[in-house]
RNA sequence: CGGGUUGUGGCUCAGUUUGGUAGAGCACCGUGUUCGGGACGCGGGGGUCGCAGGUUCAAAUCCUGUCAACCCGACCA
């Protein structure tokens, strides 16, 4: 492709919208323009990287068994409805009517649509293991988009559906997109980390994120530098931690004036922080009040209180709700409080002798409680509740365990019979006795992706591509296209790249060398190829290849085949 | 939804405090010089100052409302 026939509209300055540098990045390289809150326009060279990415999880998913198909965005409420999601999902989803009052929704995913697809048509145990997947946009009415492409409203996305005859084909369908998801991100060229990753609402068995490893991360991941574990922060399980043993003393209440925070308790007590209990009160859905307890030095993991609770969503409590079982803000224990909240302690809580815990009156504390003893056993709930802390004991082998950022770009999950089993579908067995379905869902964000990659790789002068998903491997530029004797001689070059397949843009704008310099460094090409007057002269071309800065100067003769021996390496 | 910030040519922003004929740089068009790291000169086009009301002789500027975007929290590929 010629560059005077490719619209990229690079900007000098980067817009204000922007805060994330793969944003900022994407729209001065001229990748991609804003829509409305959350909807993007991909310009070529955008289109071009996520065309790649999309051919790149096509032959993975293929060569693991699955078939593309294409479902509608649109899709009826009735098979929401039937799995009970139409009244959980809430407004996230984007809910239209049509002309005659019918409700849809613009597909957040596909569970419902596919599984009522192959309901019914496929009717025996033969018949399986089967896998689906589309690449098409989705639609999720994200409270906050931002970050560009990493939280938008409308994405791309794959997302690949296991059908299986039982747990154990369930179990080989999910290890074989585990392995083709691996596939997939290394030749992406990205630096990646499967995780062990919670469910979620979604229910089912396992689960694996897929996290991009970046600074810039929303997500946090817990990883054992000794074994091979890693987990997600809200997945990442913890073990006790035994405090040394001591006297048990009696308990006493002391008064803590205005000390409703952990720092205020433990400066005005002065007592070290691993000796105090920290509450924090949430609501369900439902509105029923859930107390949780944790040591504190430490964070509460909600997702691990949903487990344990069966709560579907946590909110913060309302003070009229924690006054009503009798507690106080900021001066709360389980002792002593009436009934009518669930109580989750945490484990390590239950560990602990002669502590600072809340005594459920204003400006009071008790000391010297002791939870084994002081809490009633019949009334809480004992589990893990806290988020993991860099240099906590990994769960396998018990080294320190480590902190890091990334991005969440696929996740793959075993779903069970959830769906099957709302959706009726069903099939026959070996025996003839008919059986649910055992499903399993896998998604890549394509986007998302992309912009991971670009949070990962770049430099002060831009964006930096792995030459699988650039938007082209080579760019020629001739610093002067004006001169038709360098044009020639780089068309000639150009061509000589095309018929090597090599994906090849000719810079040929009769802009001003620094210029196209510039774009092409902030577009991020691996290698540029320049034809000068110098060059010329000497019967040679410059290669810079963009990553690592190196110039080479080759022979005319050679420079193509030295190009994709380069290339071999980018 | 709560908290914060911002809306002025395509982009980055000044002007708003103290009302008085709308500005700069970049980009764009023409032209000449220049030509290997975002050139320079000359000439030019382009803005109902987010929108709607109000106050005033007069509103980008003051008041009320409203919309949108961005940032911080709960969601997720």
């Amino acid at each position: 492709m010629k560059a005077t026939n490719l619209y990229a509209p690079t900007l000098r300055e980067t817009p204000a919208e922007a805060e994330l540098l793969s944003h900022k990045l994407m729209l001065r390289a001229g990748f991609i323009r804003k829509a409305a809150g959350g909807m993007y326009t991909y310009l070529p060279l955008a289109w071009r990287t996520m065309k790649k990415i999309m051919q790149i999880i096509r032959e993975e998913m293929d060569a693991a068994g699955g078939q593309e198909i294409m479902m509608p965005i649109t899709q009826p409420a009735e098979i929401w409805q039937e799995s009970g999601r139409w009244a959980v999902y809430g407004p996230e989803m984007m809910r239209l009517k049509d002309r005659h009052g019918r409700e849809f929704c613009l597909g957040p995913t596909h569970e419902e649509m596919v599984t009522t697809l192959i309901s019914g048509e496929v009717r025996s145990y033969k018949q399986l293991p089967l896998m689906l997947y589309q690449i098409q946009n989705k639609y999720r009415d994200e409270i906050r988009p931002r970050f560009g492409l990493m939280r938008s409203r409308e994405f791309v996305m794959k997302d690949l559906y296991s059908f299986d005859k039982d747990v154990d084909g369930m179990n080989i369908s999910y290890k074989k997109m585990y392995d083709a998801y691996s596939n997939i991100f290394s030749r992406c060229g990205l630096k990646f980390r499967a995780v062990e990753a919670d469910n979620g609402a979604i229910g089912g068995g396992h689960s694996h994120e897929f996290t991009v490893l970046a600074p810039s991360g929303e997500s946090s991941i817990a990883f054992c530098e000794n074994c091979d574990y890693a987990a997600s922060d809200e997945k990442a399980e913890l073990k006790i931690i035994f405090s040394e043993k001591e006297e048990l003393k009696p308990l006493e209440k002391v008064l803590t004036p205005n000390c409703h925070t952990i720092e205020l308790v433990k400066n005005f007590l002065n007592v070290p922080i691993e000796k105090t209990i920290k509450a924090v009160a949430f609501q369900d859905d439902d509105e029923s009040l859930i107390l949780a307890f944790v040591r504190g030095d430490h964070e509460v993991n909600e997702i691990k209180i949903l487990n344990a609770t069966g709560a579907l969503h946590l909110h913060m409590a309302e003070e009229s709700a924690i006054n009503s079982v009798g507690g106080c803000a900021g001066f709360m224990s389980p002792i002593g409080l009436k009934d009518g909240a669930k109580i989750v302690v945490d484990q390590t809580v239950m560990e602990m002798y002669n502590a600072v815990a809340g005594a459920n009156e204003v400006d009071t504390h008790f000391i010297n409680v002791t939870p084994k003893r002081d809490f009633d056993a019949e009334k809480i709930i004992v589990a893990d509740i806290r988020m993991v802390q860099e240099g906590d004991p990994c769960p396998h082998c018990g080294k320190k365990l480590k902190m890091t950022r990334g991005i969440e770009v696929g996740q793959v999950f075993t779903l069970g019979n959830k769906y099957s089993k709302s959706l009726n579908a069903t099939f026959l067995d070996e025996s003839g006795k008919e059986k649910f379905f055992e499903m399993g869902c896998y998604g890549i964000g394509v986007g998302r992706t992309m912009a991971a990659a670009i949070e990962q790789n770049n430099d002060d002068d831009g964006i930096i591509w792995n030459k699988n998903i650039a938007p082209f491997e080579v760019v020629i530029v001739p610093v002067n296209a004006k001169e038709n004797s360098q044009l020639d001689y780089a068309e000639k070059i150009y061509s000589e790249l095309k018929n090597f397949g090599v994906d090849v843009l000719l810079d040929d704008r009769k802009e001003r060398a620094g210029v196209k310099f510039k774009d092409c460094d902030l577009i991020g090409y691996p290698i540029r190829v320049t034809v000068s007057p110098k060059t010329l002269e000497n019967n040679s071309v410059e290669i810079k290849i963009r990553r690592t800065g190196e110039i080479f100067n080759f022979d005319r003769e050679i420079c193509v085949e030295k190009i994709l021996e380069l290339l071999k390496n980018e």
